[in-house]
DNA sequence: ATCAAAATTGATATACTATATCTTTTGATC
DNA sequence: GATCAAAAGATATAGTATATCAATTTTGAT
């Protein structure tokens, strides 16, 4: 079975344990995030599902769906990129707290990345100590990934 | 000479320094930045720069004045929220590298923070360990301000 | 199987954020 | 004051997102 298929599975199984549907619409929408190799806006998701099909996907279809996927913590939203990608761990078993992303400067490619508690920790330290609570460890940071960066001789 | 006084006076100093004319729109735009207590987005700035006036500022001059205040450092653009704020270091005589800002998820309140160079260390040692760089230290936070948070008793 | 209720999708309008471009006005310099 | 560059004005348009109501599909109970 390749990745995809197995995806795929995992991502069924949990719909159908959160007695969610996954209709031909949301499963356009997923497949098309899942197969990007980029983060993506709800208007290029929208033609991306219609490329080479009869099905005409509404942008305002893809919101929703988009919604409803986050919530569900498939995908996320690149709110410094208005812009849409899958999780990188949408076949995990477990919850994951929080996600951190870097998006490069020169392509726009998105990495997921993980950091480490003390990271995240020392970042919470400094909002606490300005008396904020409760603080969703999202971070987007941006630089410049392998390809992009300028030759070092 | 009041804080707002002594603020305005550095402002127009480092204009006057880098040959940059602050005129009667830039002053405007400034202001409205200055004394207001939250991020404000472009439009809201244009509102704010007519009110009780009969001077109508068109948002796209807001648009190319906030362009050049951030190049100059005056100002940050929120990339989250897509809003404005004036640097909290706008009257300091030295350069400040990144800037790091808590923003509230209830009132929008923005605060902004220095974090200490081990967190800004370990968000680029964890960027740098796949393979990216040149950081921008540019982050945002959401959580809850003080006034915010449910009340604990 | 049929019907009513709920969930999903379709369709349209509209708000909000931002950029591009061209013209007019203003300010600095000679 | 004439000339040139910087700034502002005006208009068009692109891109992102939400609100709302109608139509359709699915579910579940009878």
């Amino acid at each position: 079975m390749s990745d995809f298929e197995t995806v795929t599975k995992s991502v069924e199984q949990k719909f159908a344990d959160r007695g969610i549907r996954l209709t031909r619409r949301r499963r356009q929408v997923l497949d098309v995030l899942m197969s990007a190799d980029a983060a993506l806006s709800a208007y290029e998701i929208a033609e991306l599902c219609n490329a080479g099909s009869e099905s005409h996907m509404p942008t305002m279809s893809v919101y929703r769906i988009l919604d409803l996927l986050q919530e569900e913590q498939f995908i996320h939203r690149l709110e410094t990129a208005n812009k849409y990608v899958s999780c990188s761990h949408i076949a995990c078993a477990h919850e994951h707290a929080g996600s951190q992303f870097l998006i490069c400067d020169g392509c726009r490619r998105v990495e997921e990345i993980q950091l480490s508690p003390e990271a995240v920790g020392a970042v919470e330290m400094a909002a606490n100590a300005v008396g904020f609570a409760s603080i969703s460890p999202q971070l987007e940071v941006k630089g410049l990934c392998v390809d992009c960066q300028p030759e070092r001789i």
